[in-house]
DNA sequence: TAGTTATTAACCGGAACGGTCAACAGGAGG
DNA sequence: CCTCCTGTTGACCGTTCCGGTTAATAACTA
C-alpha cells in the first residue's frame, strides 16, 4: 500500500475506511467493486488504486484497521476497571457506542469478514482474526464485592441479564440506521439505574 | 409464478426458498445471481426460471412468504395470551426459534430487503412491508396484574429489559449459525426463573 | 413404443469488474 | 511564460458474470 494515504487528512482517510466498511459489509468480497467504494467515498477509482494497489490490499487493511480500533476500544472501555459492576457496563456501553459513531459499519464488516469464504481472501482473514477471537471478552463475570448486593441474589445470572440487554439494546440501536450517542447514553443510564434499583440492597 | 412450485415435495420448496433467503440476505438483490440460489437449492438455474418467471418474481415471492410466515409466528406466540408475562416472553421466544430453525436467514433477508434500494424492486418491497410495519409489536406493555410483583417495581423498564434481554439472546444464537433449538429452551427457560425470582413477590 | 413431463447444458447479448495508463489540472519555482 | 512535480481522473481493455432463452436430454407414464 501506498503511504501517501497516511498523507491525507484524517476526514479523508476516515472517508475512504467507511466507504470500504459500507460496501465490504454490504456485499461479499468478490460482489464489493472498488469502484463503489470510491464512489461512496467521493474519488475516483484510479485514485483508490493508487493508494491501494489491488481490491485484496484494500480488504486486508480494512480487516487490520478494525481489529485494531476494537483492540482500541477494549483497552479503552476496561481502562477504569474497578469493582462497580455498573460503572463497567456503563463505560464499556460508552466506549462501543462512539466507535459504532466513528465507524458506523464496521461491526457488519468485521462480521462478514468472519464469514468470508472467498479463496482469495479466506486465509489471510483466519490469520488476522485468529488473535482476536481468543481475545478476554466481557462474557466472563468481572470480580465483585457481593456483599453489597440483595441476599441471594445470582450475581452469573444477574451479569448475563445485563449483558444480553446491552447486546439487544446495541442491536436495536444499529437497526434503525441512525447513531445518536447522546439518547444511547440517556437510554443506557436510565436502564442501568433500573438495575441498581433491582440489584442492590 | 408457475403453480407448479407448490406440487414440489415440502422439502423440495423449502430448499429452494431457504437458498432464496441465503442469497438474497448476503448480498443486495442486484448483486445475487439466480445462478447462485439454484446451486444451493440443489436444481438448475433453468429449472429455476421455470417456476418463477424472473428474478425479480422470485425476489417478491420470497418476500410474502417471510411476511407470511412472520404474520403466522406472532399469531401462534400470541394465542395463549394470558396475564402470566413470563409465559408470553417464553411463547414468544419458542415461536421464533422455532421459525429460525425452519428458515434460518429469512430474519437477515428481510431486513436487506427492508434497507433494499434497487429501482427494480424498491417501490414492490415497500407496498409489501407497509402494513407489516405498522403491525402490533411486543415492544409494548401486556396488561398484567401488578399485585404478583415487588413493591415499587417499574413494570414498564421490567419488561423492556426483558425484551432487550431476548433480543439480544437470539442475536447472540443467530451469530453462532448453529441453532440448536432445545438449548435455547433450556437457556432461556433459567433466564426466567431468574427474573421470576427477582421481580416476583 | 410413443407421448408427456421434468430437468438441464449450452448459449447469447450485454453489463460489470479489476486493473492500467495516458492525460489533465494546478501549484511551485525559475 | 515555461517546466517540473504531484494529485487526480476519464477512458480503455480483457475477462468474467448474469439474466434469460431454447433446444436437447432424461425420466416417467400409458
Amino acid at each position: 500500500m501506498n503511504d501517501k494515504f497516511y498523507a491525507l487528512s484524517e476526514e479523508k482517510q476516515n472517508a475512504i475506511i467507511n466507504a470500504g466498511f459500507k460496501v465490504f459489509a454490504g456485499n461479499s468480497y468478490k460482489k464489493s467493486p472498488v469502484n463503489e467504494i470510491a464512489l461512496e467515498a467521493g474519488i475516483s477509482k484510479s485514485l483508490l488504486f493508487f493508494y491501494f494497489k489491488n481490491k485484496k490490499e484494500l480488504y486486508l487493511f480494512l480487516l487490520k484497521k478494525c481489529e485494531e480500533v476494537t483492540k482500541q476500544m477494549l483497552l479503552e472501555s476496561g481502562a477504569y476497571k474497578g469493582n462497580d459492576i455498573f460503572e463497567i457496563m456503563y463505560r464499556g456501553l460508552l466506549a462501543k457506542a462512539s466507535m459504532i459513531k466513528r465507524y458506523p459499519d464496521m461491526g457488519n464488516f468485521s462480521i462478514k469478514a468472519y464469514y468470508e469464504k472467498d479463496p482469495e481472501v479466506a486465509n489471510d482473514v483466519r490469520k488476522i482474526i485468529a488473535p482476536y477471537t481468543n481475545m478476554e471478552t466481557n462474557k466472563i463475570l468481572p470480580p465483585m464485592d457481593s456483599s453489597q448486593f440483595k441476599e441471594g441474589l445470582d450475581l452469573n445470572m444477574m451479569y448475563r441479564d445485563m449483558y444480553l440487554a446491552s447486546e439487544g439494546y446495541l442491536w436495536q440501536m444499529q437497526q434503525t440506521g441512525i447513531i445518536d450517542v447522546d439518547r444511547m447514553v440517556a437510554d443506557y443510564k436510565k436502564i442501568i439505574e433500573f438495575w441498581k434499583s433491582i440489584y442492590l440492597k
